[in-house]
DNA sequence: ATATTTCTGACTATATTTGACCATATAAAA
DNA sequence: TTTTATATGGTCAAATATAGTCAGAAATAT
């Protein structure tokens, strides 16, 4: 009882497994093509399989030349940061547990001070021009990337 | 999986790596049969990506001797570039843009390589969960504090 | 019966390639 | 010296090749 998702999942899954070191580039036409289905049922199986929270960072590329780019980062690791931030709503942030969660990650030398504070020059109120409900929504979506690309850091140490 | 212009865009930064001073004189004509593309393509090339985000300037002659004058800049003085690039930096910024920025960031050693990608992963549009419109205004924003915040961390500490 | 997940297609966004037409510098001819 | 021919490079819009979004239909699970 497999859908064509469930397919093209497994298919990507074993083409990450046996790459040396987790980073595919695949071409959607040419998944779409193998799998007799159209080209945003891929887009679907990238958003709904290959989140951050499953441990990958997808990059694409548009025209001639294009491509997917999927890369797979350890999970667990993610999780334990993912879970740290994670206290209450999902996905939204607000500004003090942004500042406390990267307060932690420098205790824990993960980030340097300079590091940290880049960091927060970015991710502060003031450098997003939106209403509070989105900012809290960007700082969720840009730590979660954050600690994905943290979380791949470590396992290549 | 690699392009014409990519192509293109190896070979001239392969000679201007081997000059003596980051200066060179190519001829359109010789780079497009060179490819066997259309000249035409090769200021397609230039204007992508010999731009001044990457750190190039380009001038030309026409006519009988006419040629590519490709420049590599060479390091300046931190705090004017940057001052440069703060006023050069518009409101909005697209995602190349703001890639280019922080790469020529590391060249001039203001940031390590780290800290640029644990900042492009704030940066990038993924991270933005707004529509286009917004997501360059909010690049624009960042950039500037991160500029802001560079320029005067002498001072800050 | 309803909620959730999957699938589809029309429309959009972006990168590259191509070619017709334009601009300018130098050399040769008048 | 002025005009004309030749040799470069420049611009721009259309054609082509990818990928992304979103809303609604269809299938499946609860």
């Amino acid at each position: 009882m497999s859908t064509i998702s469930d397919m093209v999942e497994k298919y990507i899954l074993n083409i990450v497994k046996n790459s040396e070191d987790g980073i595919i580039h695949i071409q959607r036409t040419d998944l779409s093509s193998r799998f007799s289905c159209v080209p945003s049922q891929i887009n679907y199986v990238i958003k709904t399989r290959f989140t951050i929270e499953r441990g990958f960072l997808v990059e694409s590329k548009r025209g001639e030349g294009g491509f997917l780019k999927i890369i797979k980062i350890p999970m667990i690791q993610t999780k334990i940061y993912l879970d740290r931030i994670n206290q209450g709503t999902a996905n939204y942030i607000g500004a003090e547990q942004a500042r406390n969660f990267l307060n932690r990650l420098v205790e824990e030398k993960i980030l340097c001070e300079r590091e940290r504070n880049l960091i927060w020059q970015l991710l502060k109120d003031e450098s997003l021009p939106c209403n509070k409900e989105e900012k809290g929504y960007q700082k969720g979506k840009m730590l979660k990337n954050l600690i994905g690309y943290i979380a791949n850091e470590e396992e290549n140490k």
